[in-house]
DNA sequence: TATTCGTGGCC
DNA sequence: TGGCCAAGAAT
């Protein structure tokens, strides 16, 4: 139909087509759900894969099924309904932007971006996808996925760069579909493909809608030639001692002492209390005096 | 812009 | 076996 052969508007039919076929039944993508259930939903989702997320999530939407639940609730109590998603500063925020949109917002889940940015924990990514999922704003949702997708699909490169570049949010942007409602469904389809098919590791280019145009394929699917990407340190951190600190802290029943928390870093009593301290400062812990300390209150 | 911040599963 | 990676945000 069309001879101008790889054009960005080729990507979607196929793209659509396929995620009307393939699509997981999440439930924050029920048209019941409430804009706050795909608020949490895109929060725990931040480096968290769907499949550690689905529980908790299910458990969060029958204990807090709306914002004022959350807001009313002890911080510490999201703290430990966290569990171990990683990254327990995004309950407390998420407690936080509960609080704020009790506050500020008449208790309703905002619907524009810039709302939503000013909310604890929400930067571009969430903003842009809780505008449109949960209130069907066109906006332009750029995640990883969708960075290796068109970085693929459209760019030819094995992986997207480091950091998110000005050029690729200006790509995507030219791929939303003008249609409000169809730009949603765009959004949540090229994240799925992202997902499922055309995965960091091993894409399975076999099941791909756009493999036939795949600038990527088309040169040979190239091995990734950029800068040295670094891995997330781990062993040895403060990350890893302050993770076991909370973990006793949250399979504690009440306060914790220092001997108690000792046992998450026996060996470096400098880096223990560099970690309690850093804990507190971010509010994940609070010292109750004579070296005793609980989740918040 | 580069780091820091959890946790666990997978190839 | 172990490095890599997962719907990022804040600083």
């Amino acid at each position: 139909m069309s001879d101008d052969h790889g054009a960005p508007g080729d990507l979607h039919e196929p793209i659509l087509g396929w995620y009307a076929d393939h699509a997981r039944d999440l439930p924050w993508r029920h048209d019941d759900c409430s804009a706050w259930g795909v608020l949490v939903s895109e929060v725990m989702l931040q480096q968290t894969p769907v499949a550690r997320v689905l529980p908790v999530w299910l458990e969060w939407m029958e204990r807090w099924p709306t914002p004022r639940d959350l807001a009313l609730a002890p911080a510490g109590d999201a703290v430990r309904a966290w569990g171990r998603l990683g990254y327990p500063r995004r309950a407390l925020r998420l407690h936080q932007s509960a609080v704020a949109i009790v506050e500020q917002h008449g208790s309703e889940v905002p619907a524009t971006e810039a709302e939503l940015l000013t909310l604890p924990g929400v930067g571009t990514y969430t903003a842009a996808a809780v505008a449109c999922f949960a209130h069907g704003e066109r906006t332009v949702v750029v995640d990883t996925n969708v960075r290796r997708v068109e970085a693929r699909a459209v760019t030819g490169a094995a992986l997207p760069a480091a950091a998110l570049t000005r050029a690729e949010t200006a790509l995507a942007a030219t791929l939303v579909p003008a249609d409000p409602a169809v730009a949603r469904v765009w959004n949540v389809a090229v994240m799925e493909l992202g997902a499922l098919v055309c995965t960091a590791r091993s894409p399975r280019c076999p099941d791909c809608p756009v493999a036939h145009l795949c600038a990527w394929r088309l040169a040979g699917s190239p091995a990734y030639d950029g800068p040295p990407r670094k891995g997330q340190a781990w062993e040895g951190t403060d990350r890893q001692v302050r993770g076991a600190m909370l973990a006793v802290l949250r399979a504690a029943d009440g306060p914790v002492g220092l001997a108690g928390l000792a046992a998450a870093c026996p060996d470096d009593e400098v880096r223990r209390m560099r970690c309690l301290d850093g804990l507190v400062t971010d509010g994940l812990v609070e010292p109750l005096g004579r070296g005793r300390f609980t989740l918040p209150r």
